[in-house]
DNA sequence: AATTTTCTAGGGGTTTTCCCCGATACCCAC
DNA sequence: GTGGGTATCGGGGAAAACCCCTAGAAAATT
C-alpha cells in the first residue's frame, strides 16, 4: 500500500485527487494540506512514501516544501503536480529534490501511473518536464554572464582550477610563472564573485561547465 | 535550406532517410557516409547545419564521430537515430555532443520534427531518451563508496566544505576549533583520494551530492 | 598612431590549507 | 578491568592560497 500525502490549496482538486487515487487499490492518501507549512508538518510527521505538492501554495510556496522534505525525509518521493509549464520551474522543483513532475491537466491514469512510478524509485516526468530536463545536457552555451567577462587566459586557468590543479601545476602546465598564475586565478575569483576555489568549482557544476 | 549529412552504414536505411528528407522542401541532404572515418571527413568538409548519425558503424563508432564532429564543429548540430535503447547509449551520446537522439523506429515525421528542432537550435529527444536524461536528474544518491567511509562529523565538514565554507566558518558553525575542522576536512579529502577542496567539489558535483 | 586591454611578473603581507603529531573519550571484545 | 580500534578533538609548522599593490611588454581597439 502506497502511502500519500496530497498538498493542494484548491480544495476542490485535492477532492479529485483524492477520488482518483482511491479508485486503485494500491494507493491510500494518509493526509492532506492545503497550504505549505501543513504540508511539512504533515510530512514530518506521517512520513508518507509519496507527497504529492503544487507550486503555488499560500504559507510557504512549493519550492521551499520541497526542500524542506526532501532535506529531512529523504526516502520520501516528491511529486509536483502543478499548472507551470516554465522550464525555471521544472529544474528548481527537481533541484531542490522532486522526483517527479506532472502537469494538472493530465490524465488520471498518468498521476497514478507517476505515484507508483515514484514509489516504485524511479522518476516520473511529463512529457514536456523530462524535455526540459534533457535540455540541460545539451545547453552548456548558458555560460553565465560573469563567465563571458574572462579573458582567453583566465578561462584557461579557470578549467584548471576546476579541474583540482594546484597554482603550481598550472603555472607549469601554461608555462608562466606561479605569480602570474595566481593573478589570473585571483582576477577569475573575483570577475566571478566567489571567495576560494572550492567556490569556484560549485560555480562551474552549477553552470554545467563541468563533467 | 537545412544542410543535412547522413551517416549510416545501411544503405537502404540511408535511402529511406534521403527519401523522407526529400520531400521536405526546407531540407537538402548534403552528404551520405557509410562509415565513422567517412562521416567526420565530409562533416569537416561538408560543415552541415545538421549530422545524422547512428551509432554502430564500422571504422569509427558512433560515439568517437559525435565527439570529433562536435569539437571541431561546435556549431553543427548532431541528431543521434538509432536502434539502441540502452541508458548508456543515450547519456554518452549526448555527453558526446549530441542533440539529440531518435529511434530508428520513429515516424518520419518525427525525423522531419527533429531535424528542424535542432536546425533551430533547441534539442529534440524521443520520450524514452528525455526520460533517461531526466532520471539523470534524480537518481538516488548513489554516494559513492568512499563517501560511506566517512564519519558523521566528517560529512558535516564535507558538506560545508562543499558548499564554499572555509575552515573557519565551519568550525563556527560545528562549534570546534579551526584546528579540528582542519584536521576533519584532511581526512576527508584523504578517504576521497583528493588533493585539496577544488578537488573535493568536483568529486561532490560529479556524484551528485551538489547543491 | 594612440589608447586600452591583456598578459606577464614580482614585492610583501595575511590567511588558509595541508600534513605531521598527540590527547581524550568512547565502544567493544577478551 | 584491560587492551585495541576508532571518533573526536586539538597543536606546530611548512606550504599554498589569497590579497593588496606596482609595472613593463604585447595585443587588441579605436
Amino acid at each position: 500500500m502506497i502511502r500519500v500525502l496530497l498538498a493542494d490549496d484548491h480544495t476542490i482538486l485535492r477532492q479529485g485527487l483524492v477520488s482518483i487515487l482511491a479508485k486503485d487499490d494500491d494507493c491510500v492518501v494518509v493526509g492532506e494540506a492545503s497550504n505549505g507549512i501543513e504540508a511539512v508538518e504533515k510530512a514530518f510527521e506521517l512520513e508518507p512514501q509519496i507527497a504529492v505538492v503544487d507550486i503555488s501554495m499560500p504559507e510557504l510556496n512549493g519550492m521551499e516544501v520541497v526542500k524542506r522534505i526532501h532535506q529531512k525525509l529523504p526516502d520520501c518521493r516528491i511529486l509536483v503536480l502543478t499548472m507551470h509549464e516554465e522550464e525555471e520551474y521544472v529544474i528548481h522543483m527537481v533541484r531542490a529534490g522532486a522526483s517527479g513532475y506532472l502537469l494538472k491537466d493530465s490524465a488520471s491514469e498518468e498521476l497514478i501511473q507517476a505515484v507508483k512510478t515514484l514509489a516504485s524509485g524511479k522518476s516520473y516526468f511529463s512529457q514536456y518536464a523530462a524535455q526540459v530536463l534533457a535540455n540541460q545536457y545539451t545547453q552548456p552555451e548558458k555560460w553565465g554572464d560573469p563567465y563571458k567577462n574572462l579573458t582567453k587566459r583566465e578561462r584557461e586557468v579557470f578549467h584548471l582550477v576546476v579541474d583540482g590543479k594546484t597554482t603550481k601545476e598550472i603555472a607549469k602546465i601554461l608555462d608562466i610563472s606561479v605569480k602570474t598564475a595566481e593573478n589570473h586565478r585571483g582576477k577569475v575569483l573575483d570577475k566571478l564573485n566567489v571567495a576560494n576555489s572550492a567556490e569556484l568549482v560549485k560555480y562551474a557544476a552549477q553552470h554545467k561547465l563541468l563533467i
